[in-house]
Order: structure tokens, then C-alpha cells, then sequence
DNA sequence: AAGACGAAAGTGGTTGA
DNA sequence: TCAACAACTTTCGTCTT
């Protein structure tokens, strides 16, 4: 940033809460927020004592923050008695090998989530879990013949599905770069080896996003609801993909609420066709009455 | 001219023998 | 492992606004 009046780059802060201009003395921002501490700390002991907060305890970085070492340096297994200093030498020496592979992997694994995650617009918690369960399945050797990046996939694939956050696997594909039959074979291997329980992806869970993207209001949203809650009493659903029925409820809750789009904007961010937002579109309106438009 | 509609043929995935 | 099958896509011609 530079000083609008005289083009410096050279600031400083002044006081609390105003950032001040070092050359011109003009004050650029004042009523600042303060985030430094109300405490002071005279040498690194006491910083480390008064700070209240450290980095949590995460499984996203892959020793949790905490690693585990066996005596520290050479120095250290000299405190243990002569005849047993050996055998500590060889199970440090294991540990270490063991640590350091799985340690490779899981960092490399864990950079690739981290891309991921950002870049698909995961909540916190998905990142969490996918990173709790990989680690589980690299104890049980699940990764053995897989790429760890479809591993990854899979297991973002079904964790954001499971959070409520599902992304299509279209979607996933495209960040990742693996290809959906890839994805999907190592998705329902993971699921079963680590046993877990996926349902297939609710219509609702879809709405948020896709309505954000579509720039719907929140009552179109509403709407949209409603009609998939309709739908699903009258059994209509069953077997229908979840983003057809998405994108066309939101299609008719849009058109409803004199939001319109088009079948190919809400195709297009959906991520499906046309014919299918029609297809569904119509066993819709025709099931349920949906005739108060005009 | 753009959007909506629908028919027909093609594709990938699931299911059941 | 194979064939049957439903859902969905692609493509394309026609109708509507």
C-alpha cells in the first residue's frame, strides 16, 4: 500500500489503532483493531507462559503438531545402562524408518488435501476428517496400489458428502485432475475397508451453493426446498440423480419467485443438462400441482 | 435471435444371473 | 463375466417469446 497523498510506502503505527504515514504525517486509518496482546512478556520464557493460545492440536498436520522421538541426539540413550543401550539403538533406528515413511506420505498427502479442500470451498471439518480418516488408512495399507491422490478424493468425496457439503464428483475430478471412474473405484473401496456408512447425497444439501452461485435470493432457496420436500413424499425421487432434482427445483423455485434463469445457467452451474433440469422439471409440475405461476 | 421443448441415439454405471 | 436396464447426456430439429 502507498500513502495516497505523498506515494510512500513507509508507515508506521503510531500509538494504538492509527496508521500513520512516516514521510507526510497523514493519518491513513485510525480506530484500528489492536490484536497484540494486553500482556507483555520480557524474555522468551515469559512469552511462552502468558500466551494463552498455541496452534491446536490438528490432525491436518500430519504429526498433529506433537512427533514422538526416541532419546534425543546421541548424547541422551547414555543415561541408559550399557547392556541394554544397544537394543534402544536399534528400536530408535526403527522408529525413525517407520516414522519417516509414513511421515513422507502423509505430508505429501496433506499439502494435496490442503489444495484441494481450498479450492473446492470445503468447511474446516471436512478437512479434518478427511485428514483423520487417511491416516487410518494408511495404517491399514489401504494407499498400497492407489494413488494417494485418489485416496484423497475419495475420501473428501464421501466426507463432504457426509458433512452435508457434498460436491459432485464432476467437480472434485476437475480440482483434482483424477478421473471420475478412478475416484469412484477408490471411493468404494476406502468406504468399505474403513466401514463407512454413505447415503447417497440429498438434493437439499446442493441448494445453498448452487443458488449462491446462481445469485438466488434466500427465498428462492426456500422455495426450492419445499418443492424437493414435496417431491420426496410423493416418492418422485428414488433413484433420480440429486443434482438433477437440485437444479430443477431451483429452476421453478426461480422462475416461482420471479427470479428466472435460464435452463442453461442453472445447467451450467449445476453441472447438468438441460434435457435432465426438463425432464425432472416436468414430472414435477405434473405431480405436484404447481399451477399458482400465473 | 435466444430460449424452451422433445425425440432419438449414445454413454457409463449398477444389478442380477 | 456378461447382458439388461435406468438415468443421464449429446445432438439436433422445431416451436415460442
Amino acid at each position: 500500500m502507498t500513502c495516497p497523498d505523498c506515494g510512500s510506502t513507509d508507515f508506521s503505527k503510531e500509538g494504538k489503532g492509527e496508521l500513520i504515514c512516516k514521510k507526510c504525517g497523514i493519518v491513513l486509518d485510525e480506530n484500528m483493531i489492536d490484536d497484540s496482546p494486553e500482556w507483555r512478556a520480557f524474555n522468551a520464557e515469559q512469552r511462552e507462559k502468558k500466551a494463552r493460545a498455541g496452534s491446536p492440536i490438528t490432525y491436518t498436520k500430519h504429526d498433529m503438531g506433537l512427533s514422538t522421538k526416541i532419546g534425543k541426539g546421541s548424547g541422551e540413550l547414555y543415561k541408559v545402562a550399557g547392556n541394554k543401550r544397544a537394543q534402544y539403538y536399534r528400536i530408535r533406528k526403527w522408529h525413525n524408518r517407520l516414522t519417516k515413511s509414513k511421515d513422507r506420505n502423509l505430508g505429501f498427502a496433506l499439502s494435496e488435501l490442503n489444495r484441494l479442500v481450498s479450492q473446492l470451498n470445503l468447511p474446516r471439518s471436512v478437512h479434518e476428517e478427511v485428514a483423520r480418516l487417511y491416516e487410518k488408512a494408511v495404517d491399514k495399507g489401504l494407499v498400497r496400489g492407489r494413488s494417494m491422490e485418489s485416496v484423497i478424493t475419495a475420501l473428501i468425496y464421501t466426507v463432504a458428502r457426509k458433512q452435508g457439503t457434498p460436491r459432485t464428483l464432476d467437480e472434485i475430478s476437475d480440482a483434482s485432475g483424477i478421473e471420475k471412474r478412478e475416484i469412484g473405484r477408490a471411493y468404494r473401496y476406502v468406504a468399505r475397508e474403513l466401514d463407512l456408512k454413505i447415503r447417497p447425497a440429498k438434493p437439499q444439501d446442493y441448494i445453498p451453493r448452487f443458488a449462491g452461485d446462481l445469485g438466488l435470493s434466500g427465498e428462492v432457496q426456500a422455495r426450492a426446498r419445499r418443492i424437493i420436500e414435496q417431491a420426496k413424499e410423493q416418492d418422485l425421487l428414488s433413484g433420480k440423480g440429486p443434482t438433477g432434482v437440485a437444479a430443477a427445483s431451483l429452476y421453478i423455485a426461480a422462475v416461482l419467485e420471479g427470479e428466472k434463469r435460464t435452463q442453461r445457467e442453472v445447467a451450467d452451474t449445476v453441472g447438468v443438462t438441460e434435457v435432465t433440469i426438463r425432464n425432472r422439471y416436468k414430472e414435477l409440475v405434473e405431480e405436484i400441482g404447481l399451477h399458482e405461476v400465473e
